[in-house]
DNA sequence: TTGACTTATATGTCTAGACATATAATCGTA
DNA sequence: TACGATTATATGTCTAGACATATAAGTCAA
């Protein structure tokens, strides 16, 4: 076994000269604009084929670092302040990361036809059934986040017959819906009456609300909000650098 | 001109193989853990080369759509839930992309030899000079944000000597320093008196916190904290969904 | 049953070509 | 000078091979 890095194991050409652009790009030795060197100037400087540079190049590209044109060349990107990776874990795996004991309490249920606000919340037009639930989560006895959501049953019909009583729906559907996608929006509040009571936080006290909605190749899966303490919790999000 | 998707302009064999495979990922038809047929299997149903094949589930395996095991085969991969694309913006252009007249207003400039407060929030270990700004971001003459950031003149000299009574820090740094990476801390408060007076809303109203710390290769480049009125600012994240 | 060895196989990387295509640069003309 | 046609060129895609390598699966002995 090797305790040196995966780079010093033995990397293959066309990941070396990916890595040694990349290393050029991130030092700002090769500043946002700048032209990297021809295809065929790589070939000759690395003795090997154009392929072998050409997919270095493209995973680049793929990567938003560089920028490819025809005839021009490729240039160096600028940075994309505008994309970060926000990490949003399943709550449930959030808390046992931190070492700290997960609790969960479903505090409703409902299934019901959709009402014009689940419809409007859910994005969809036709009416269908939905499941709403409500629940808390905590870590270590103290009240995490409050859950309050709507799972479209014409999407995810198994979700009627699930038992949310002990497995929190986050969970459920990530085992049990293919590959979604999702879109977050994050605000500030201040706790009203209930929310402070099922937070155990004081009225007034802030609250960071995150809203997803997930959907899968454009058919509604669910839409969910959850309250969090906003001095205790923190979303951290680290940029996507490449 | 076509107004048809570029889809159907005439994509690429690869591109199509890619496309046809990450649809059926998407809608659930291959669900995670499912193979994918094997490059050969690919290579006859599409009457192609090997290299055309690997081309299109290379760039799947990059956009962690999918997995590929040496002798075993490629398999879709789980949903990864905790990775959410966040758009955060330059203020100026995510204002004027709203279709609103973009304010700017510097509130305050100092260049300091950094205190120990400045060292532990840019996370530097040796002293060295800094400029702290204060300022604050409008929209049609309506508070948008406030802005207090701190810039590590050793990484970034230029800053030293940068005008920026007329533009902003961030807009500046974006076009002067190459390729960054960042940390983003988001967190809600309530507005104290001074937060309240910068953006015109009551005290204990809701805001959102941003912090942003960001570096290039291990070398500390600035750190900001922005606030916005809560209950009108939101952050968008999509998922990322390949 | 377990562990060690062998083998088959799918992916990983690479080559030396080929033609396609977008477009920057040049040239010629009005 | 401005505009339109031509040309040169860098990237985009693809082929038909090759050998390397990790590893699942099978084989055999302890």
């Amino acid at each position: 076994m090797s305790l040196t890095a995966d780079a010093a194991d033995k990397p293959t050409l066309y990941k070396r000269i990916r890595a040694d652009i990349e290393k050029r790009i991130l030092t700002g030795e090769w500043p946002p604009g700048h032209r990297i060197p021809f295809e065929h100037e790589l070939v000759a400087r690395y003795g090997c084929s154009r392929m072998t540079v050409n997919k270095a190049l493209s995973e680049l590209a793929q990567a938003d670092l560089i920028e490819r044109r025809r005839r021009a060349g490729s240039f160096v990107r600028r940075p994309q302040h505008q994309s970060a990776v926000l990490k949003i874990a399943d709550i449930r795996a959030e808390i046992t990361a931190l070492g700290r004991a997960y609790g969960y309490e479903l505090i409703g249920r409902k299934l019901r036809a959709a009402t014009a606000a689940d419809r409007d919340r859910l994005g969809v037009k036709k009416a269908g059934k939905v499941v709403a639930i409500t629940c808390r989560h905590s870590a270590d006895k103290v009240p995490f986040a409050v859950e309050d959501r709507l799972i479209d049953l014409s999407s995810v019909p198994n979700a009627a017959t699930a038992d949310f009583s002990r497995e929190p729906p986050g969970s459920w559907l990530l085992h049990h819906v293919p590959w979604t996608e999702a879109e977050h929006t994050i605000s500030a509040i201040v706790a009203d009456d209930r929310t402070a009571e099922a937070l155990d936080i004081a009225v007034g006290a802030p609250c960071l609300v995150i809203d997803r909605y997930t959907w899968r190749s454009a058919r509604t899966i669910t839409a969910v909000r959850l309250l969090y303490p906003g001095d205790s919790h923190r979303l951290v999000a680290r940029f996507k650098g490449g």
